[in-house]
DNA sequence: TCCTGCTCATGACATCTGTCATGCGGCTCT
DNA sequence: AGAGCCGCATGACAGATGTCATGAGCAGGA
């Protein structure tokens, strides 16, 4: 019989984090040997722990699991990345991928696939749902430049012009310009549209 | 030795309504007899199973968790109510409380409070995190009016004066004077900072 | 080298938003 | 009955926002 496969879990909230550590515990073969509540804790966990897969929530404070799946794909390549999230925004999907994920799951997918996902990783298969593949790649890349992504996700709780311009160090014209550039891209009447969809399509 | 405690979980995202199953599973004396994703189906699966105590998400189609306890307190005010929720704003555990919820847990919060909420209600007691409870006096009532409050909501997506005037059944005047009485018992500048400030206090 | 795209800026313009004064009818509480 | 709040409306005004034309400097690719 094979040893166990040992797992760290990252989440920030401590009600779900332990939930689904109760869940893996159910498993014969899988064991949760590293728990973490902050992406920015991840990578010295996973170090410390000689983990085997890295079950990742991309919502969390420190830095966000994608951030916390690259940094671990380039210090320990041989861990298997699973990103885990509420949101299935085909963005997130894309930069998740990019980020050297193995698998993408939806918590609202059934429970029985994060066990599944964590044996095919393992096994070197990659796991990621068909619908939302279609959906990322239908959707296409980010339109947004790096300075118009920058502008509307500081614009993204309500500032003023003037706000961000100094916020920015930029001109209230020029905060206008990337905010007017970014609202065609993305096919909208205002900033606030820009906003939310924006964030529907994990461009943010 | 008495029965185990039968619990109601209502849920959205399976991940975590199975995870937390599994988590309650591990408690002797409590025993998961039913499961629900939405909010509007929490009534009949309470009815048909006898449950002690339902433990309810807040974010759920169909109905929200405090509507699911409202109506609930109403049909079998013997059912306890555990209001669960990833968001501990004030506004929320005054309206869970308002609608006859017994404890009020954020899913931050340690998983063992979960277990140990569900016994406690069940002995008649209340649970409650301090702080947010303090939080939710010293803020006090949500001073927006029904209508204010309705079109705000509107208002959160980007729609402009013209689409909720039309929506709404209002002249864009009467939007833009909701809007107007909104932001300044807010106290902020413009839409977009009341719709978020109204958010974050769970006014919305 | 030329072309393209990004960043940053200005000025002018039309439209949208937020504020204020004011008014009316309805409801509730005293 | 009167006071006070709410819902709804209008009109006028200032300021914020979105669009457009235009141009500079700087990078990278063909």
């Amino acid at each position: 019989m094979s040893s166990t496969i040992k797992v760290l879990l990252a989440e920030d909230q401590s009600m779900v984090r332990e939930a689904l550590a109760a869940l893996l515990g159910l498993e014969d073969d899988i064991e949760v040997v590293a728990q973490v509540a902050r992406g920015d804790e991840v990578l010295a966990a996973a170090r410390a722990n000689d983990v085997d897969v890295a079950l990742l929530d991309i919502e969390m404070p420190g830095c966000t699991g994608i951030e916390a799946a690259a940094q671990l794909h380039k210090a320990l390549p041989a861990v298997r990345l699973v990103v885990l999230t509420t949101f299935g925004r085909p963005g997130y999907l894309r930069s998740a991928m990019e980020a050297g994920a193995d698998a993408f799951l939806v918590k609202d997918a059934p429970a029985a696939q994060l066990a599944e996902a964590v044996r095919k990783v393992l096994a070197g298969e990659r796991v990621i749902d068909p619908t939302l593949a279609a959906a990322a790649l239908a959707e296409g890349a980010n339109p947004l430049t790096d300075r118009e992504r920058e502008v509307l996700r500081a614009a993204a709780d309500g500032s003023t012009n003037a706000e961000l311009a100094t916020a920015l160090h930029l001109s209230q014209g020029t905060v206008r310009n990337y905010l007017s550039t970014a609202i065609q891209k993305l096919a909208v009447r205002n900033r606030a549209e820009a906003v939310r969809i924006a964030r529907e399509k994990g461009w943010l």
